[in-house]
DNA sequence: GTCTATACAGGGATAGAC
DNA sequence: GTCTATCCCTGTATAGAC
């Protein structure tokens, strides 16, 4: 998407940043569908009649649909950044500090499920550069915050050394987003007891993990 | 990656089957980018060239675009049945087995990467009836296939019974699900041993799970 | 800032020759 | 079975009135 189009407001600095009250509705009806469909899927049609305006409006407050998708990732990863920041607190031992940000985990990853899912899509699909670039800090963001718990208490000597803090933490993370990710599906087997309870999931999750990863020196 | 297996051309079932060469092509190369790209991004047109045919031949084998992918989708399923089907076969201790059995099914995620792409699309979006199904079948495959060999082993006591076997299945294939997900993205950060290792990463995650869920009374 | 009207390209799908 | 040519619709994007 090089050859854009010629014509730029030269007379103002901001390029259309969603500051007034429209572009904000456009923004987050564009959240709404492009996290529910994809992104080739939603048209500029769909996105106006959902947020109450007209379609040339739209293009008034973004340039073109792929300059307001990327604001709409943009919205995503800066609220999933703030989100994942205020995870990290907290003390207790070491199994509580582990279970609690595995709760909180994955609570927010449904409570924001809109911006979860728009993650998970570039996650699967990053061909826009922007894209992969707020993909990896997310995740990045993810990552350190959860490795540096773990590696504090590699330190103290209560976890495992002999596993990176980087593994474990991808075992948390990925196993909440699968979680996440297949909630639809696992509602349809009855028998799963944790199916449709996100509390007992993490709750078996960190059992597991905990056991599989503390520094019991029986053999 | 030319899977062109010979298939006879039977005249009979002209009710679009792809069973001739020409309907093969337009498959495979659906499944290619539909895989790479989602359903709505990619056009008949960018099918029938991948293929080598017109566009109207595209519609000559396949009614509509729907029907392609549908096709598309059950040739996908059909194959990981395929493929889940052979793994839970083998013996030796616990360990040995599921450790085997993650190796082996990570390694089909990534021979079968196509296929994998169009199971975890359909997973994240399932909003076409026969989609769902095929999801649910699949999964559904997949989890009895590793939960009955996880219940052997909670039988004869050699893993705990206070945590269900479909939520060790769980974390299994979620994790390998993961890393096949973020394989690309994880290639990004030099300091992960596991990240262009699935190997690595398998051994790792069998170790953690396994001593997580061992039956050691050791309290 | 918001609209109606419009330009133009490309989408899915069909008709009919070969 | 395969093609070219075509139809009609919807998509993105622009022009210009208010």
């Amino acid at each position: 998407m090089t050859d854009s189009t010629d014509v730029k407001p030269t007379t103002k600095a901001r390029t259309k940043t969603p500051t007034s009250s429209g572009a904000q509705n456009i923004l987050s009806a564009a959240e709404e569908l492009f996290a529910q469909q994809g992104y080739s899927s939603i048209s500029i049609n769909a996105i106006a009649k959902q947020a109450g305006v007209s379609k040339a409006n739209v293009f008034h407050h973004f340039d073109t649909k792929e300059t307001l998708y990327i604001a709409v990732l943009q919205n995503a990863s800066i609220e999933m950044g703030h989100l994942i920041a205020e995870l990290d607190s907290g003390n207790g031992s070491a199994s509580q500090q582990i279970g609690r940000y595995a709760r909180q985990h994955l609570q927010n990853l449904f409570d924001k499920a809109r911006v979860t899912q728009l993650i998970l899509r570039e996650l699967q699909q990053g061909d826009k550069d922007e894209s992969v670039q707020l993909v990896h800090n997310t995740l990045n963001k993810n990552f350190t915050s959860i490795v540096n718990i773990i590696k504090k208490f590699q330190d103290q000597g209560e976890f495992r050394q002999d596993i990176e803090a980087a593994m474990i933490a991808t075992v948390l993370i990925g196993c909440n987003l699968f979680y996440f990710q297949t909630s639809a599906v696992l509602d349809q087997f009855p028998e799963l007891a944790f199916a449709k309870d996100p509390d007992n999931y993490c709750n078996q999750l960190t059992d597991i993990l905990l056991r599989g990863i503390e520094n019991k020196s029986t053999d």
